[in-house]
Parts: structure tokens; sequence; C-alpha cells
DNA sequence: CTAGGATCCTGTCAGC
DNA sequence: TGCTGACAGGATCCTA
């Protein structure tokens, strides 16, 4: 779920929270959520650098290990001193008491303030990397650039490689494009009046510039609103709300009305993931007409 | 090499 | 109420 802006989000957030602090003490509560190199590597260390890399962050650590964090679906960030910063998965582990019910792994730092990996289907996870390992890692080492640093050109080119397949699968995959999911791949298709259903090699060269510029768009929106935060998530009636209902044009809108067209938003089932439509704004079959 | 489907795991919700 | 199947903001593995 956590996708490109809530992952750089959590970044932000966490660069404020815990850059410098040290690591006292990681505690495993799911096994399965900790790869790579053993946790006695990273306690005693200071965070001396938060990076992102398409959905995955990455903490650099004095000694020049890395542990690389990858949320997948449900995983969440949450972070609790003086004041709480929440963000990933939008559920209620923004919320609870610490641990919660969810979480898999949590560090202590020196201050006496605490970091929570929650992760509800245990598909994310934390994994210890050397400077080598980080190279060879295969997810980091094919992950294709990020839409702010790929030319129309580049985009179209790859573009290329999949004529036969489906235009929303493959801007989910992140070999193509780094760090599009579910919510923004809908909202991208929407803004390029794209149907997702479509062949590759039925997208023209101008609604694929449209699709480029949609992504780099709802993704820089929503980075500019702070993602799903725990700031959004709480409303003052204290009922759930995120900054989907903000920005979200078909997104999770299935049966409500188009705000460009007024036809009724459907969803359907593309490249075996729930997917969002207006279908007058986003034809099927006349996609580059 | 690409394309598509199954799979990992837990929880919730709709429908019987 | 209790059960069952579908589905979920992701990526990988397996097969054709």
């Amino acid at each position: 779920m956590p996708e490109l802006p809530e992952v750089e989000t959590i970044r932000r957030g966490l660069e404020e929270k815990i850059l410098h602090k040290r690591v006292m003490r990681v505690v495993i509560l799911c096994d399965k959520s900790w790869r790579g190199l053993g946790k006695e590597l990273v306690e005693g260390q200071q965070i001396v650098r938060l990076e992102r890399r398409g959905k995955a962050l990455l903490m650099r650590l004095e000694n020049k290990l890395w542990m690389m964090a990858h949320l997948r679906m449900t995983g969440q960030m949450v972070y609790v001193g003086a004041e709480r910063f929440a963000a990933g998965h939008p559920d209620s582990g923004f919320l609870d008491e610490m641990p919660g019910r969810h979480t898999r792994i949590y560090f202590e730092f020196d201050d006496g303030t605490h970091l929570y990996f929650n992760d509800q289907r245990k598909f994310g996870f934390i994994k210890v990397l050397d400077e080598l390992g980080l190279q060879s890692d295969t997810f980091l080492s094919s992950l294709a650039p990020e839409p702010w640093d790929m030319s129309e050109d580049e985009f179209w080119a790859r573009l290329q490689r999949h004529k036969k397949a489906i235009i929303k699968a493959v801007i989910l995959d992140q070999k193509m494009i780094a760090g599009v999911g579910n919510i923004y791949a809908d909202e991208a298709c929407f803004a390029a009046g794209l149907y997702p259903g479509t062949r590759v090699a039925a997208v023209s060269r101008e609604t694929a510039d449209l699709l480029l510029r949609g992504l780099r768009e709802v993704m820089q929106r929503s980075i500019d609103s702070g993602g799903s935060t725990m700031k959004d998530y709480v409303r003052a009636d204290g009922t759930k709300g995120s900054y989907l209902e903000k920005f979200a044009q078909v997104f999770r809108r299935e049966g409500e009305l188009c705000r460009r067209c007024g036809n009724e938003i459907l969803k359907t089932r593309v490249a075996g993931r729930g997917t969002h439509y207006c279908p007058h704004c986003q034809p099927k079959g006349r996609s580059d007409a």
C-alpha cells in the first residue's frame, strides 16, 4: 500500500525525529520481518542518513551498514516520543498503544524514544545490508528511475518493451518505473484519459506523455500534502480520513460521480488489481483516439 | 526475454 | 450468530 509519496513522507518525518539518534536496542517480535545481517550490528549505532529509492526506505548507520525497510501492503512506521509521528498504511496502528498487535520490530533510541515497524500482513521487512549487499540486492539493483528522473522519451522507449502487456500492469512494474502503486496508477490513468486495461500497443505517444506527467503530478501533490500521515488521518470528529479524500479523482470512488464529467465512477479488475475509472473520461478501446 | 497467474499473510466485510 | 469466499495502496516466483 504505501507508495512512493507515503515512503517519502516517512523519510522526511523520520529525518526530523531520529536522525543522529543512537539505536540502543532492537526488538524483533516477528523473525520473518527481519532480514539480512544480525540486529547486534545495528545496536549501538547512530542513524546518520535517511534516503528513499522507489518505495524502499534506507537508513544509513555510522558503521556504514544500511537498514532497508520495505512496507509492502500494510507496513507503517510509528515514532513515539514527546509527539507521535505515524505514516504508511493508514489504520488504527497510527493511534494504538505501542507496541501494538501488529508491531513486528521496534527500536529504542538513546533518548528513550521509540520507532515501531507495524505490518499486519507480514509482507514487509527490514533488511540489514553492507555496501556490497546493497549493490547486489535484487530489488534495488533492478529498480527503474523515478518519474522525475525519467524523460518522456525514456518512458516511451521503456513502454515499447511491453507492447502486448496492459498499461496499468506495466506502470506498476518497479523495473519499468519506480514508486508507482495501485492508487497513483489509477489516478494517473485518469489524468491521461486512459483506460487502465488498454494494451501498451494501443497507447499513443501523446497519451504516454500525459501518463508520465500525470504520475509526476499526482505523486508530487501527495508528497506536498504529507501522504497518509496521522495528521490528516484523524479528523476532528474522531472518524477516519486520509489525503485520498482530498485528491482522489477515481480511487475508491466507485459509485460516486466523476468530478470532471459527472458520470458514475466504476470499479473493475485489471492486471489482477482493483481498478477505478471513469467510463466517459477513460473510454475503452479508443485510448489514443 | 515477456506475460499472466499463484502465492506469501492477516483481517475485514458481504452474503448466505 | 457462524461460516465462507473475496479482496486488500506489493513484489516475487513459476509457468507458458
